[in-house]
RNA sequence: GGGCUUGUAGCUCAGGUGGUUAGAGCGCUACACUGAUAAUGUAGAGGUCCGUGGUUCGAGUCCACGCAGGCCCA
């Protein structure tokens, strides 16, 4: 049995064979089963949808969920990986009506519900061909033989279970929110009928900016700008800019010219006051003059102001709760208007979520049935409790042609205002205001029923539960999830739309009876009754598909008897996404055992854009329901973007193609490039050449030392089988790389535990290209290739062996397909593991004992001096193949001494050195440098610190000498002196007259570069060795083959080298002869340096 | 407009708790090495650490205010 040698490398092509061999031999259900009976690792899929094809950015997310679903396997866990389908929601509705060329509003007419969602059903999995091809090419390993799908019967059963637990807490509840709604038409709209071109159009409206008397004070007041005057009836608070700077104003009304105080933004003064008014004096003030004088009393900062209380402006209805106070309002600005912002709960968005948030209530009348409602009816028109204008339309298009008043509603309310000194200016104001598309009206911002999840009722548990959960990064959790739960408003669950989740909740005409239904079984029981009380003709059969517009014909019979209709929504699908811990396992019904045991994950991850969608569904339902969290570890990747850093798109045509990148630079280096080169949080900018420079980098280094080691150990046979070599006897670098394998053992694991997938592949990789490769590799070539195979040679077998096989099980999470052929490359020969793939293998576990600190420090000395020894032969233009006599090294201390003596005869065949002299203070010859420690100093100086160390640096050498003898030195100073230590100093070898010196920190090399007679035939015999070895390669001989050498008589220095090399020029070139002949007809002419020498090799 | 986040060499990124000479890889230039050879080593050039203020003896690092990119929300 050989190791297999590869010519070249084709990464894809290691991919589609690893690929082949894991279906064929069923790798990834082995690698669940082989796990049976261990602890569970849970990880959620958070389900994509497969009506749009896959991008690059779908490679980065699932690499991630990957790698420690694989890592968790090495490390014994079960790992079951449920796959997903998101199937419902807009998107899909949007496809289908492109698809079909027709509008929400043909649903019903051209097309029936039934046929649309049939269409929707086929639409969504539109994709799931190439979503399927797309996860096996990237070695992404989730169970796609059962996944879940939310529009299954099952899926939508536990949906509505779930819904039902919240329906019985009380935590479901109907209420109200601002929505886009035309009175003309009578019909909400939605965002995306909003956003239609031509609905935005410039309308002149009656503005004003009314006054809110403060509570308590005499004439101080709020000001307040408004551009729809009819909504301050329904004025309930005032919102402030927290940071925003207010000023209190001492001026006159100019309608009622009454002295006043009024508060608005000091930004906002230039819009209120004229700048030449500023002179003019109180006194001087007649009514109706031009000028009104004005003088700032008091400044503010709008937190100061939240609290304060006003009257009600106009005190028609009463609010159903706290109100009139100031409130802080993240909108407000001071772009326009007063700063201070009227706010009505019913008629804006942001109006109410800050009211809500600040437990402000709102301004409600009871209709004819006792339900409560604004104070404009659905027709867009005052009701009667709004005793002055009752039944006055609030904006003039609302009336039949030629029946609007002269004076608008806004015109009639500014009067009033003027009057009652509320009105601070009345102005028209030009402004883009949203019409609706189909009556060319203008749109209100209005309360329109809907669903809601309380989640406000558990946000303290929320927010508790959610410290518990690790986040990566933390700040997603702390910052964007944590204070998104902090200014948690109810969740809103009504869509109205016709492809998802229907909403089982039935009401009886008049509102007074509910049922929410809670399972298949319940709704057939409700039906039975429904069928014995008439209202429906037939019970519903086993098969009964919860969808629209099936649903929708079912009516139920009330306890009382009343006929029962279904709530016509739908379920935000968020829902469904949020309910997959449950749903997948169709739990309760069934698998409650699976879901005790897979209940909450320790693992999700999907990009931070899901923080307030999946996230935020899963945390809540579970928190609610269970009063747990959902998930225990999430990683919230960020995007990926193209190279210049801009977002992707395929209509810029910069989107990267995600099985073009697979199928070129093959899934292992494509993984290996987005994990290692930012976190999977931060952005990532994909560069096609980073791809590329990880292939040669990495891959290519690693491949390169496996070929090395498979070529050498396939000649001497190495299998393994013939004993471990115990670690005490083999050589100090074989010790030295075993110990850094298992420090980086120790490393990538708890990188893996913490959910620091770039740590770990950055660890590997420079174990790989520098320890590994670039050092233990480079310096003990020649144990692989020369002589006999022997226990030393064994000892570098095993030890570049258990190297390899190791950053095979280390990298596997990250690069599953390579680590798998280099794992089974390896294994087949030596047949060392059990397992038939590095996936059924377990995670390598660290040695302790072979950790050795020490010979981490000097091996790292002996690079460090190796490095400055190459530097000075490059400064002197002295080649490695020159052998040069000796370096000489200052000792630092005695463990300096010891440690670098441990490593010598490294340092002198790596930089072909005879000896090293080590030199101390005795010698005389080192010239000492000192340095202020400033750490040291400033802790213990602090401002003398400037003035200590400019004395430190032109300390004499007596002075140091002092210092280090003494262990003190008084120093004078300008004021005073100081006592100073050697713990205040540094003291450095700064050179060695006559020697090439280099220093690196602490750390001083000086090398002796005359060249002696001897050294320089060596040098020669070398470079001979050199131009020997090429010929041979030439030749096309293999390593072991014999040759003999002929040279023609060069000049005597030439000679004389040959002859006193003899021995060495044979060994090293596996000559059986070397002769010198007076004369060579046929020998190749070979230059070295000023040499020309003629050589014949015979084979 | 608000929340969060990023900004360090041409590019991609490291830079506990503040310490005076800011690093690595790639790329570029030069040189070297040569039984790992489509490999490897050494060196060089390349930086207003986004800006402005502040705290401090000392700021890439801490604070404030900005600027630019990104995400989410309005």
């Amino acid at each position: 049995m050989k190791y297999k040698e590869y010519k070249g490398l084709n990464y894809a092509g290691v991919a589609d064979r690893i690929l082949k061999y894991w279906k064929e031999n069923k790798i990834f259900e082995k690698s669940v089963d082989l796990r049976e009976g261990h602890e569970t690792f849970t990880f959620y899929e958070g389900p994509p949808s497969a009506n749009g094809t896959p991008g690059i950015h779908h490679v980065m997310a699932r690499a991630v969920k990957d790698i420690f679903c694989r890592y968790k396997t090495l490390k014994g866990f079960q790992v079951k990986r449920k796959g997903g389908w998101d199937t419902h929601g807009l998107p899909v509705e949007l496809q289908v009506e492109k698809e079909l060329g027709i509008t929400k509003e043909d649903i019903g007419k051209k097309i029936s519900v039934e046929e649309y969602n049939q269409k929707c059903r086929e639409t969504v999995m539109k994709y799931k061909d190439e979503w399927d091809d797309l996860t096996q090419k990237m070695g992404y390993w989730v169970d796609l033989d059962n996944p879940y799908v939310t529009f299954d019967r099952e899926y939508m059963e536990t949906l509505w279970y779930l819904l039902k637990q919240l329906y019985d807490k009380g935590l479901l509840y109907k209420g109200y929110t601002i929505q886009p709604y035309s009175p003309a038409a009578g019909t909400g709209l939605s965002s995306h009928e909003l956003n239609q071109p031509g609905t935005y159009r410039d309308v002149k409206d009656t503005t004003v900016t009314a006054q809110f008397k403060l509570k308590g004070e005499e004439n101080t007041h709020f000001l307040a700008w408004t551009t729809t005057p009819w909504t301050l009836a329904a004025n309930t608070a005032l919102a402030v800019g927290e940071k925003i700077d207010y000023v209190k104003v001492k001026t006159y009304n100019p309608y009622t010219f009454e002295l006043v105080y009024v508060i608005l933004a000091k930004d906002r003064m230039g819009e209120y006051f004229n700048e030449k008014a500023k002179e003019v004096s109180f006194e001087d003030f007649k009514e109706g003059d031009k000028l009104i004088p004005f003088k700032i009393v008091e400044e503010y900062k709008g937190r100061d102001l939240t609290g304060i209380e006003y009257e009600q402006l106009l005190p028609y209805v009463e609010p159903d709760g706290p109100a009139f106070k100031v409130i802080p309002g993240d909108f407000v600005s001071t772009e326009d208007g007063t700063g201070i912002v009227h706010i009505s709960p019913t008629f804006g968005a942001d109006d109410q979520r800050v009211a809500r948030q600040a437990g402000i209530g709102a301004i409600l009348v009871k209709d004819e049935e006792g339900n409560a409602g604004p104070i404009v009816d659905k027709q867009g028109r005052y009701v009667k409790e709004i005793s002055d204008f009752a039944g006055i339309y609030v904006k003039n298009e609302y009336y039949k042609e030629g029946e609007a008043p002269e004076r608008s509603l806004d015109v009639q309310i500014a009067i009033k205002l003027k009057e009652e000194n509320k009105a601070f200016k009345v102005e028209k104001y030009e402004h883009p205001y949203p019409h609706c598309w189909r009556t060319d009206k203008p749109v209100l911002y209005y309360p329109l029923d809907s669903w809601f999840i309380k989640t406000t009722a558990m946000k303290d548990r929320l927010v508790e539960l959610n410290k518990t959960i690790n986040w990566k990064p933390e700040s997603t959790g702390t910052g964007r999830f944590g204070n998104w739960l902090e200014n948690l408003v109810d969740w809103n669950l009504s869509r109205s739309r016709f492809w998802g989740t229907p909403l089982p909740i039935w009401v009886t005409e008049d509102r007074t009876e509910q049922k929410c239904i809670g399972s298949i079984e319940e709704l057939k029981a409700e039906v039975q009754k429904a069928v014995k009380a008439g209202f429906m003709s037939e019970p519903i059969g086993d098969d009964f598909d919860l969808h629209r517009p099936y649903v929708d014909r079912i009516f139920l019979v009330s306890d009382s008897g009343q006929k029962m209709y279904r709530e016509p929504d739908l379920i935000d699908v968020w829902f469904d996404s949020g309910a997959m811990p449950y749903a997948q396992w169709h739990y309760p019904f069934e698998n409650k055992d699976i879901f005790d045991t897979n209940f909450p994950a320790d693992f999700i991850a999907e990009g931070v854009d899901q923080t307030r969608g999946w996230f935020f569904t899963l945390h809540a339902i579970a928190v609610m329901l269970y009063d747990n969290v959902a998930f225990k570890n999430v990683i919230a990747n960020g995007l990926v973007l193209d190279k210049n850093g801009n977002k992707m798109s395929k209509r810029l045509g910069n989107a990267i193609d995600p099985f073009k990148t697979l199928a070129e630079h093959g899934p292992d280096a494509t993984r290996w490039y987005m994990i290692s080169n930012a976190n999977p949080w931060d952005n990532l900018k994909f560069n096609m050449e980073g791809v590329v420079e990880v292939q040669r980098r990495f891959f290519g280094t690693l491949h390169n030392t496996y070929s090395f080691f498979a070529l050498y150990a396939n000649l001497d046979g190495f299998n393994y089988k013939d004993g471990e070599i115990a670690n005490g006897d083999r050589t100090e670098s074989d010790r030295w790389i075993l110990s850094k394998l298992n420090s980086l053992i120790e490393k990538v694991e708890a990188s893996y535990e913490d959910y620091e997938p770039t740590k770990a592949a950055r660890l590997i990789q420079d174990f790989t290209t520098d320890d590994l490769s670039n050092w233990y590799v480079r310096l003990n070539r020649k144990r692989f290739w020369r002589g006999e195979y022997n226990a030393d040679k064994k000892a570098a077998y095993q030890t570049l062996y258990t190297c390899l096989v190791t950053i095979a099980k280390l990298g596997s999470p990250i690069a599953p397909f390579y680590m798998d052929q280099l794992f089974q490359d390896l294994n087949a020969v030596t047949g060392l593991e059990g397992a038939e793939s590095v996936h059924l293998a377990d995670f390598p576990e660290k040695d302790e004992s072979v950790i050795d600190v020490d010979l981490e420090q000097r091996m790292s000395l002996a690079q460090n001096i190796s490095s400055l020894v190459h530097s000075l032969r490059k400064k002197h233009k002295i080649k490695v193949r020159q052998p040069l006599s000796k370096i000489l090294l200052p000792v630092i201390n005695d463990q300096f001494k010891r440690q670098v003596s441990a490593v010598e005869e490294l340092i002198l065949s790596e930089v072909n050195i005879k000896e090293v002299e080590f030199v101390d203070d005795e010698s005389g010859v080192l010239v000492k440098h000192v340095k202020p420690n400033f750490r040291k100093l400033g802790q213990e100086y602090g401002p003398r610190v400037k003035e200590i160390s400019g004395k430190i640096n032109q300390f004499s050498t007596d002075e140091i000498a002092q210092l280090e003898n003494e262990n003190k030195l008084v120093v004078e100073l300008s004021e005073g002196t100081v006592e100073l230590t050697l713990e205040d100093v540094e003291i450095n070898y700064q050179d060695i007259p006559g020697w090439s010196v280099a220093s690196e920190g602490r750390l001083t090399v000086a090398l002796d570069i005359t060249i002696s007679d001897e050294l320089r035939k060596e040098g020669i015999a070398r470079d001979l060795v050199n131009r020997v070895q090429n010929l041979r390669k030439d030749m096309g001989l293999e390593v072991q083959d014999k040759i003999k050498i002929n040279i023609e008589r060069n000049t005597d220095l030439v000679n004389a080298a040959l002859e006193a090399n003899k021995e060495y020029i044979c060994n090293e070139t596996q000559a059986l002869s070397l002769n010198i002949l007076d004369n060579l007809s046929d020998g190749s002419e070979l230059e070295m340096d000023e040499h020309k020498l003629k050589v014949k090799i015979e084979a």
